[in-house]
DNA sequence: TTGACTTAGCGAAAGAATTCGCTAAAAACA
DNA sequence: TGTTTTTAGCGAATTCTTTCGCTAAGTCAA
């Protein structure tokens, strides 16, 4: 009677599948001291989420060395997708072009990210003709 | 000890938006009819989370007349850019045109959606030369 | 080996989101 | 007017998320 957890990371899940994508295989006391920069959390509260995370499948560890390593168990490229598409579903009625026009229109992009999209862009057009 | 609240519409309240974004004024029995499509809740469930939402702000009703009549005191758009600028946040380390790829790469758009696209960066480069 | 420090884990607490039962007020109807 | 139905709301229960205290086990150094 209640809310159905969701197949996307949460805020501090995310947090950390971040820092576990930028540094690789860390230890808890690394992912500890990376996620201080953000929040103000015990070292227990790390460990905690870690075996959230474990047993979500998010990540996955090393148990033959001592401290034990972590690493990311999903790609970024895999967790933004997921996010992304969920993003389209919930809120833009399913059309990929409208949260882009979205993004576009709201957010500033440099000229040379402007360029490499619409690269993207021909490309695709050339594609689906 | 927890997790503070979002300044985002939730599941539920997106859903509940959705339904005010396309009926305009609708009575609490109005929507909960159109969310029995998505979800079996009872009535009290709906009525419970107009309240919330007129809390937060989200809604606003006529109390002039009964039944009550709800509208969305927030955009379509303004929702959206909320969320889209959240989730380049917080998945895309601030970068709207790494999310715009992602969408891109990952879901399809029809042919005349690209033009539309490409359309829309080719005036962006043009102002921001 | 003993004592100090670090690491790992469990269980409980607290906040947030979502659900509904029960009640009272209002409206509709016979 | 008296009865039935609809509407509005409160408070509590439930689940998920995030937090930490406390304990045990492992590591290291004197």
């Amino acid at each position: 009677m209640a809310r159905p957890s969701s197949d996307q990371p949460t805020e501090v899940e995310l947090q950390i599948l971040r820092i576990l994508w930028d540094g690789g295989k860390l230890t808890v006391r690394e992912i500890h001291g990376s996620l201080q920069d953000f929040k103000t959390t015990n070292y227990s509260t790390t460990v905690k989420m870690l075996s959230v995370m474990l047993d979500k499948g998010l990540v996955s560890r090393d148990e033959s060395n001592r401290p034990l390593v972590y690493r990311a168990a999903v790609t970024r490229n895999r967790a933004q997708q997921q996010m992304v598409k969920g993003l389209i579903q919930k809120a833009f009625d399913g059309s990929a072009s409208s949260l882009v026009m979205q993004a576009l229109s709201s957010q500033k992009a440099s000229k040379q990210e402007l360029a490499e999209i619409r690269e993207l862009i021909e490309k695709l057009e050339g594609e689906n003709s």
